[in-house]
DNA sequence: GAGCTTTCGCTACGCGTCGTAGCGTAACTG
DNA sequence: CAGTTACGCTACGACGCGTAGCGAAAGCTC
């Protein structure tokens, strides 16, 4: 669950609460929008007519559409976790696939590279993608070393900050490799192409672990 | 160079032609406003000022601002080049590293994601992405792993089908974790991420081939 | 219940950008 | 020269943005 802009520094506990209902029908709104207009054909006024509220409702939860977007898309990544399936590979593969069927969403395709492009010139945009999406996704890389190396498939890394250092390595490879596949090369991220990818990275990082 | 927008089927022999020096003013002048302003507060009425030209005359050339941005962005990657450093792993290296160099300017940054994003939504605008951009540098993968048979790095493909597919795969694997290092991320492409990018994946190839 | 506080829906507004139309002028061709 | 196309300029309607102001609704505290 997305936790919201309590950006106050804790919510006043007198007055009207807000409704978590019209939290939910603006987020579900958003996604149609974004299905059906795209990025930047979506508009606030449109969102808040779907969703049920004022205009103003929105802006007063919300700065702007950058914000709401990363909130709305956020959701769509609760359901990544790593399976196990006995062995690295296996688990690799399988994230992966979730990984790809979520960036074959047409809303979620048109929503987070924007949001990252805008997010070069927004550093607060910036940092709430890494919270809300990036930073879950990279745990995944983390607890499957950990569980690849209790199994023996990976040495135990010496250096923790070398192994900092490989673990956001792995991390670009594999989110980078899965979201050009998907967005610039737009092909789908089959089992086919994810096993042919996860065959490339392991002998890489199998052979990589050791030496430097 | 960027061939521009000779959509008709031929250029009209008569009457007044058209303004090269505007051309490349328009474009000088969107790099200009891009690195300014970023991709979402860019107009055409303020690039238009900046070159020096009516804005009639930017619609005239360009159908939008996702026409005009690919095109002006374009000319960025005409220094790629696929450098001879004697071995596959440093031609790799040395390739990365220019790449690097272009997605870490601003302009390229806030607008390559932008337009990418749009071309979800946009056939026309992926097909021209596609020709302008990215087959220029799907064509140094060929070329690298050309040159690394023919110096016996890389053992000859028997399989042509087999051989597309893996080049697509490389290329997705390499740009697409050069991009996700440089603007999801937000941390340079140095030369030691390179190397330890080159490795992984070199190992990954080397050991890869041939089984399956 | 009364009173206080905050949210909500609604309307209206100024602002900026979009994309186009229309006109007169400039540049080039046969 | 006449014919054709590009250009600069102005003006315009349309649309989304983000905000202000209002009255009503929904909760909490006493």
């Amino acid at each position: 669950m997305v936790t919201g802009m309590q950006s106050r520094t804790s919510a006043p506990r007198t007055g009207r609460p807000r409704s978590a209902a019209a939290d939910a029908a603006i987020l579900e709104a958003t996604r149609a929008a974004l299905v059906e207009l795209g990025w930047s054909k979506l508009t606030l006024g449109d969102v808040a007519t779907r969703a049920g509220v004022a205009k103003t409702t929105l802006y007063r939860r919300w700065a702007g559409k950058n914000e709401l977007v990363v909130d709305a898309v956020a959701v769509l990544f609760d359901e990544l976790e790593l399976p196990d399936r006995g062995s690295l590979a296996a688990d690799i593969e399988g994230v992966v696939l979730q990984f790809a069927a979520i960036l074959g969403r047409p809303e979620a395709k048109t929503a987070l590279m924007a949001v990252v492009a805008e997010s070069t010139r927004d550093e607060p945009l910036r940092e709430r993608i890494r919270t809300s999406i990036v930073d879950r996704q990279k745990r995944l890389v983390l607890e499957g070393r950990a569980r690849a190396t209790a199994r023996g498939e990976l040495p135990p890394e010496s250096d923790p900050a070398a192994a900092a250092r490989t673990a956001d390595l792995i991390f670009d490879m594999v989110a980078g490799a899965v979201v050009h596949r998907t967005l610039v090369s737009a092909e789908p991220a089959d089992e086919e192409w994810v096993r042919s990818f996860t065959r490339v990275l392991l002998l890489g990082l199998k052979g990589a672990t050791g030496q430097d």
